[in-house]
DNA sequence: ATTTATTTGCAACTGACTTGCAGATTATAT
DNA sequence: ATATAATCTGCAAGTCAGTTGCAAATAAAT
């Protein structure tokens, strides 16, 4: 049994051919996708762009992916796994390629400055931006 | 002489009414703003949409506003002044209103970790997610 | 194997954002 | 102040990501 249908039963999801292609893709990548990226896809040939659109909600809701904040114009998603826990991302503002980060960088004297002003703190979202080693050497 | 007027001048954009009167909206609110907040405006009644957006590239290109990353669907600008320098937001989860920080928490182990992956560190973005005062005494 | 629930493809829709064009307004040169 | 050139505006139509209703297809439950 593939390993993308392994995490769909555990999640009580129907098993179905586009989930498990585009749940492999996803283990396939290992990185955050977007619409952009499925469509460079053999995958976007077979399978219809709103059953995409479906699945990857279904998925989130499921916690199998999570939204990745890309403060560009697409919404991009990544696998949620154990050993991949919280972390943020450095995009090339040139290929546009995303690589993830293992670590957290916020400090602690930020998240006092929001209880300062009266916020209680939810989540973050964090991107750096730059070059990556192959477009820096061009 | 308005202090928008002023700003056009210095930048040496043409001076008109639709320009006049968005300015001193993104002055009056001196948070940033989206489509959204536009339209709830009664500015929205008077001005066209499209000269909405045609105005806000105009003030980004002249770098009067600059766009603000939030990670939700709406690009959102606000006003650069030289007194607001390089800053983050909070934004509450319940009532999607933003409030400006006064620093900027990264700190430098997570820049020196984006190096360590071979990539030239550019800009970056972050946003705090959270509730409000008000939201949260609801 | 049959019923029931869910998913799929398709086509139509929404809403943010863009663009071409002709008329109006602003800047400039005289 | 006036004429001319450059820019801006409203309008309408278009683009594209993302959503939704529906009927046919597939998966789950019995």
């Amino acid at each position: 049994m593939k390993k993308s249908e392994a995490i769909l039963r555990e999640k009580r999801l129907s098993v179905t051919k586009s989930r498990v292609d585009l749940l492999e893709l996803f283990i396939k990548k290992n990185k955050p996708l977007s619409i952009i990226d499925f469509k460079k896809t053999k995958l976007f040939q077979e399978m219809n762009e709103s059953s995409f659109y479906r699945n990857v909600s279904k998925f989130e809701e499921a916690d199998i992916i999570r939204s990745v904040p890309t403060a560009n114009e697409y919404h991009s998603y990544e696998l949620v796994s154990d050993d991949i826990d919280h972390h943020h991302h450095i995009v090339c503002t040139s290929c546009k390629s995303v690589k993830c980060l293992t670590e957290c960088g916020l400090d602690k004297s930020f998240i006092n400055m929001a209880k300062k002003v009266g916020y209680s703190l939810g989540g973050h979202s964090l991107e750096l931006y730059g070059l990556c080693p192959k477009c820096k050497s061009k």
